[in-house]
DNA sequence: GCTCTTATTGATACAAGGTATTGACAACGG
DNA sequence: CCGTTGTCAATACCTTGTATCAATAAGAGC
């Protein structure tokens, strides 16, 4: 049971768990993840995984976030951003200034897609929702 | 007041409307535009719109979007689709096999946005809510 | 209608984010 | 410890745009 913030174990664990064989990069990777707490870029990643191939770096992060370690979210200006996941469903806040991604979870949410599901001719299949606000820190520090 | 799907002309309004010349490119895209009932990908829109230029096509999508005459969802693998905008706030009910986009208002989104912004910390600048589904015709028709 | 100014154009180069290919290599089952 | 085969790094390429720039054409003013 992974719940909170994922360790370099859990990362490797989910490898492991999709069949993958546990190798060298995919440890450097799950390493510099978890030295991580913020969000970030894939090529902010590649780069600092020296010696690791940019597109190991991309399909080890595609790996993850199907595997559900990883949360990929959409910033205002449409470029990704990947985030360690907490597991269980949620959404995301997204900082509109410092570019900060916080996990969110609120009831309301669910009650609106069980509301729509009764309205949407077919089946439901999923949805993407992201929150964009200036986070307490920026909402502060002026502007 | 445009409250139905956009005509050719409301398209050249809201060229002009941003204070924008009229030019021959401007138009073949703006009746292009309206003989497309369906989304579309911008690739598409410029290899169907011969002698007119690639950054033209994109040039003239973000002037329309800007505009609020044209939307601009993402579809479940990330990729950016365009589509006729019927004007006022809504989201997008995307189909995941066929890719038809409707469009979408429900008091329980609007509701849900409310009852959020309450919990949470800062000032809410925006939001981005697409829904995924099978539309009717994908459904019945196998899978 | 004819200039003149300037927005706009198409071509092209470039950027970001990511996937496909490929020969070399290394995990790990036996 | 060996063979199989998943994985690697490198590289080319793809998609979705944006920046640059010289050439052109809108349309205002006369």
């Amino acid at each position: 049971m992974v719940s909170a913030t994922p360790t370099q174990d859990d990362l490797i664990a989910a490898f492991e768990d999709r069949g993958c064989r546990i190798t060298q990069p995919r440890r450097d990777l799950a390493a510099a993840l978890t030295r991580r707490r913020d969000a970030f870029s894939a090529e902010d990643l590649a780069a600092e995984l020296d010696g690791v191939g940019r597109a190991t770096v991309y399909r080890s992060l595609r790996l993850l976030v199907d595997a559900g370690a990883l949360c990929k979210t959409t910033m205002p200006d449409g470029s990704p951003r990947y985030s360690l996941d907490n597991a269980r469903h949620h959404h995301h806040l997204v900082c509109a200034d410092c570019g900060r991604i916080d996990e969110f979870r609120h009831p309301s949410v669910e009650r609106m897609l069980r509301s729509m599901s009764a309205d949407i001719e077919g089946e439901l299949v999923g949805h993407r929702l992201e929150i964009y606000r200036r986070c307490g820190s920026c909402a502060n520090s002026g502007g």
